[in-house]
DNA sequence: CTTGAAGCTATAGCTACTAGAGACCTTACG
DNA sequence: CGTAAGGTCTCTAGTAGCTATAGCTTCAAG
């Protein structure tokens, strides 16, 4: 049996995100040792390294949560979690879109900067103004999910 | 002058993010009408224009209020706008390596799928399991910054 | 002058954790 | 068997960067 500690390092994972994990559903509640610790088996490990490795490959909670419904009842078609993991694909693709174009700005704000005063830095006049954007970044921000 | 809505469309923020930042002492506190309504000028524009624009192109609000006290005392030198500037492409660079990894991964993950039921699902079996895992992405979680 | 949109404040909620306080349990060593 | 270190317990509050709600007031058009 395994402490929570324990645990953790198995699973790559902190010791109070186990507890929130618990606390929000997505892990069972434990037993417990005598002294109200809890205490964990192989399962517990199974399941708490699949959500960190969707939480790595960026599956929000709530996808997780509908993956982990689907393998609790395994006779149901994978079609469900395909679809979840598609849409996470179509995610990710649009995250590097934007980033690549993110890249190419910061670069040539970068190159443009003469080492000059604030005055006549192209790091500022860049951020001030999009007529310089490469490629358009309004509407949907890569930071807004 | 502008009101808080017409601002929010001008600059492309939402207003309720407008108040935000003006709570948050991003932006200075405006004018206001007989009737307690905030009015603004062009210089807010500029400000909120140049605030949205770092944010999409990634900066944290702290770096942000780090650029706007460089224009806000323009003699200084502009090496500290640089030195944010070459920080956030490291970070996007980083960013959007992860994100072709975890992209290789996903399209493996359903190409193998085969549309059965769950208990032969790879999408399920991929997140249940590293060993596939075409590159390490251990540590340092996309999602974490 | 009325009406409906837009504005106001204040508070609470969101995701996915992380940090702290203060008490309690477990285990290894002597 | 005693003790000390370090792991664990619960609970609360905090983080970023907003977003949403409630209940009210103000503004501008007709």
């Amino acid at each position: 049996m395994l402490t929570i500690g324990k645990l953790g390092e198995a699973a790559g994972v902190k010791v109070p995100t186990i507890r929130y994990y618990e606390q929000i559903g997505l892990l069972p509640e434990p037993e417990r040792s005598a002294g109200n610790q809890r205490r964990y088996g192989q399962s517990a490990l199974d399941r708490l390294a699949f959500i960190r490795h969707a939480r790595e490959l960026g599956f929000p909670l709530e996808a997780i949560r509908d993956l982990l419904s689907l393998t609790d009842n395994p006779h149901h078609s994978c079609a469900a979690a395909d679809i979840i993991a598609k849409k996470q694909l179509a995610a990710v693709k649009a995250r590097i879109a934007r980033l690549t174009a993110l890249k190419a700005e910061l670069e040539r704000m970068i190159t443009q900067c003469a080492q000059g005063t604030v005055a006549d830095c192209r790091v500022i006049e860049s951020l001030s103004d999009h007529s310089h954007c490469a490629q358009d970044h309004h509407g949907t921000s890569e930071l807004a999910e």
